[in-house]
DNA sequence: TTAAAATATCACCATTGGGTGATGAGTAAA
DNA sequence: TTTACTCATCACCCAATGGTGATATTTTAA
């Protein structure tokens, strides 16, 4: 008497693939982009590696195929702010600051991949610089630069700044869970101090600038 | 008749080690420290991999011996700064972030260990971290603290921004060789648009926070 | 000259990691 | 029930990597 395999096959190639999708970003959320090794996103999606060949080509594509999943300047949204810029922008430009401060601060992956992008050269990753740039150039376009006519460039060197300040400062002080320049980002306090800052550095900017 | 070995054996201990430590460096700088192997760097060092271990034991601690022996914040030498303090340290404060500027900019392994720093915990990245802290806060304690007052937290998160700012910026872009917010620090013009932005930030914090 | 210690190499093993061919197991149409 | 197709696993190969024991060579000192 044949014993009734009891493997239900549920499973269908795009629930796969899905599967795989979600154990790169688990694996890239938990131990970073370093360890996004066939076996273990194999071992993490519970399918075998085969799959990873026979659907995406190999782990190159299937790495590709997650980061272009992952649009994360759309999410930012920022639709809204277009349209009602009083003062050349200097509220919306706190705004779009508080709100790369928030998702960089609370979305891991997000974090895993700025790292990506400093550790590796890759078409995806290259891409989504690519698109991050274009979504600040619209911004800059649209809102600063016809505020700041020539100094506009001046503007974007000092955006460039505080951006870069709020990716390192997240960055280093959730991995190391240490103090930068006396600040502790992982208290409400140093938080807050830096979001003050922020504000305090936009204000002057456009105070002093124009 | 035997063959005279033609084989001068003039490395003693020491100068095997120091082999060691230079081919650290060597791969660190051109590939990063993913690229720290045993098997590399014994080749890098022209030398058998298991005097690695007679040596130092491992690999683990020949990284660590490398860290201990780079020691970048006496480099940066800030002692002729102090003692002259005038404006509060307005143009010391000009001076310091330029010299964190130069510094990133023109010295790769530092780059590469910022980015060690921001991808793996480990022990003696950690110490170079705590000499960090403590170096600035000698700054701060002598110099900021004193003339911000009740403000000189929130002088210090202006520069814990700056600095991050500078960091981040100079890894984004030696990295990736584009742009960020539209300025290309790969080229003259943008580097100086960035000196100068922060010159303006510094400024308009030491006349505004106050 | 010879014995011991220091220096260095080599061959070898175990583990991990990337990649593939053979095969099984369900499903659906002929 | 055959046939063919899709989804999935397994066993296996090969290269890279970490690590070690046996051994050879040079230096040093008795």
């Amino acid at each position: 008497m044949p014993e009734k395999t009891t493997k239900p096959r549920e499973k269908s190639k795009e629930k796969s693939k899905q599967a795989f999708m979600e154990a790169v970003g688990e694996i890239l959320k938990t131990k970073g982009h370093e360890a996004l090794k066939v076996n273990d996103i194999a071992a993490m999606a519970g399918l075998s590696k085969k799959l990873i060949y026979n659907y995406f080509g190999g782990t190159e594509q299937l790495l590709d195929e997650y980061l272009h999943s992952q649009d994360f300047w759309t999410k930012l949204n920022h639709e809204e702010l277009i349209g009602e810029t009083t003062n050349g922008g200097r509220e919306i430009t706190k705004q779009v600051l508080a709100d790369q401060f928030d998702f960089v601060a609370n979305h891991m992956a997000f974090q895993k991949i700025l790292l990506w992008q400093l550790s590796e050269e890759r078409p995806s990753l290259r891409k989504m610089i690519e698109d991050q740039e274009a979504t600040g150039e619209l911004l800059f376009n649209g809102i600063s630069d016809p505020y700041f006519g020539e100094k506009a460039t001046d503007f974007r060197a000092i955006m460039a700044i505080l951006i870069s300040g709020i990716y390192y400062l997240n960055l280093f002080t959730k991995v190391n869970g240490s103090m930068f320049c006396g600040i502790d980002l992982n208290t409400p306090e140093g938080e807050s101090k830096i979001r003050e800052a922020l504000n305090f550095l936009v204000d002057k900017t456009y105070e002093g600038l124009k």
